[in-house]
RNA sequence: GGCCCGUUCGUCUAGUGGUUAGGACUCAUGGUUUUCAUCCAUGCAACAGGGGUUCGAUUCCCCUACGGGCUACCA
């Protein structure tokens, strides 16, 4: 078997969204694991809405995900000469012919068919019209679009998702290839540009299902090789809409800002229409690559949901070497960690990882290690700084304050003088303390805290916190 | 309306003509004589409905319902 050939294909009018990033995961992968090529096509032949911000956008994400792109990105765009060179070799062939019906007239006769509940076709008025006869109408300045000929028969094809699918092309207007200013529509240029790309497996989201027969037969008209077809199911909201801007986020910009890791996105991602055929869930770039397959592609849409994302980045956060993590929290915040010392932001991110979920949680948690002094959230610290527990702080600081040895097993032993003192549970010690030192509810173990903030700021913080 | 595709716990999914229908997330409870957003254990929870075929259907077939897509001079 050849390589094969696989293409991911925006259209530039948005954000590269999850369902995007999604189709282009699996197109990745599969490229990958094949050995083969993977080819980025902008189609941006809707001038109405393309834009050329969302290219970069697009490709951004793109790269930030790491879904590498072989050659140079194809902007459709760039094709419209060879689009409309291959219109008029199809009229001239006669596979496709110039119809000079117009918008209004055919929108009239489709408000009747609805209004007397009947199907509406296209009229075949001009498909059989000889080259003279188009050209006498084109004399008499009559505007025309150019429309497939579709001949009698079955499309049918095999879908490595869906299996065989078969329309019977009665179903099939003569489509459009070419609109009235000359500019030809998506389900031709498609195709063109498909088989002028060589992609041999076109791996797109189910939306085109139906459009495929379509291009199948442009394919037929024009004797082009065929591709492999495999789409994937849609990634819907929690309201089982498809996803769109109307759903709370969607675009893969905004998990890398709450602090979502590529791997994690992908991770999460590849679990949506399909599953490894084992237990495994937890899944690096690699091992995800060997894995894949398109056996286990799901037909039906998959709801994405946030919850499982987040347990997916936490598991990943855990399995992150900390200099990864260090590495990765910089180029997300570069403020972070400013005129520190690298080796104990190390062990900072090393003692704060492994409870993190994301990224952010990182940097929140890491936070309290590199200022001086934090601020306390009021409406907290009335709930635990109770007469009681500053009590416990301020007897803390004073236990601390002569403390020589900063070490592990000499806290222990201050903390176990003052449950004694306190006839309470180290927990109960622990949460006021906690508090005191970082304004936080939760975050690592007090003593491996304790210890790498240094004996000069948990006492500072200490009487910060006893003075509330 | 027509055509295409789909329907297993709330969610992601595994699975079989005879299973206690399995796992994961979430949630609940308990544990880890240190909080917890980590970790461990336990628990709650599903085969859309109706007809067939069959000794037996969640599994095969048909219908209905529901969901999604396409049906544009959008991509």
């Amino acid at each position: 078997m050849n390589k094969p050939v696989v293409r991911f294909a925006p259209s530039p009018t948005g954000y590269l969204h999850i369902g995007g990033a999604r189709t282009a995961l699996f197109n990745w992968l599969y490229a990958k694991k094949n050995g083969g090529t993977f080819l980025l096509r902008i189609e941006d032949t809707d001038v109405e809405r393309s834009k050329a911000e969302y290219i970069d956008q697009i490709t951004d994400a793109l790269s930030w995900l790491g879904f590498d792109w072989d050659n140079n990105v194809v902007l459709q765009s760039k094709n419209k000469s060879r689009h409309k060179e291959v219109v008029n070799q199809m009229i001239e062939s006669g596979t496709a012919y110039r119809c000079f019906l117009s918008k209004e007239e055919l929108d009239t006769l489709r408000q009747e068919s609805e209004k007397k509940k009947e199907l509406f076709r296209v009229p075949k008025t001009y498909r059989d019209y000889s080259l003279d006869q188009q050209q006498t109408l084109i004399d008499e300045g009559k505007a025309f679009t150019v429309r497939l000929k579709i001949p009698g028969g079955i499309t049918e094809f095999s879908d490595l998702v869906y299996g065989t699918i078969k329309v019977d092309n009665k179903e099939l207007d003569d489509f459009i290839i070419a609109r009235s200013d000359g500019s030809p529509t998506y389900n031709f240029v498609v195709a063109i540009d498909d088989s002028d790309m060589n992609i041999s497996h076109i791996i797109r989201g189910d939306d085109h299902l139906a459009n495929t027969p379509k291009q199948i037969l442009v394919y037929k008209a024009l004797g082009l090789a065929i591709p492999i077809f495999a789409h994937l199911p849609m990634i819907l909201g929690a309201d089982k809409k498809r996803l769109s801007k109307r759903h709370a986020a969607t675009n893969v910009q905004e998990y890398k800002e709450k602090g979502f890791t590529p791997t994690a996105i992908i991770n999460y991602l590849s679990l949506l229409g399909w599953n490894p055929d084992s237990d495994q869930e937890i899944f690096n770039i690699n091992e995800l690559i060997s894995a894949f397959n398109f056996n286990q592609v799901q037909k039906k849409p998959a709801t994405f949901d946030e919850k499982k994302l987040l347990w997916v980045s936490g598991q990943q956060m855990a399995r992150m070497e900390t200099s990864a993590a260090v590495k990765e929290v910089e180029s997300l915040d570069s403020n972070w960690g400013m005129n520190q010392d690298s080796k104990y932001k190390n062990d900072v991110i090393a003692l704060v990882k492994d409870r993190s979920k994301t990224l952010n949680d990182l940097i929140e948690i890491s936070d309290v290690f590199f200022k001086e002094s934090i601020s306390y959230d009021e409406e907290m610290s009335k709930k635990i700084l109770d007469d009681s527990s500053i009590q416990i702080v301020a007897d803390l600081h004073e236990a601390l304050n002569i403390e020589e040895n900063w070490r592990k097993d000499a806290l222990e032993s201050i903390f176990d003088n003052l449950m004694t003192q306190h006839e309470l549970g180290l927990g109960k010690l622990i949460k006021p303390v906690r508090f005191a030192l970082t304004g936080l509810s939760y975050g690592p173990g007090i003593f491996d805290m304790m210890i790498l903030l240094g004996k000069d700021r948990c006492l500072n913080r200490l009487s910060d916190a006893a003075k509330l």
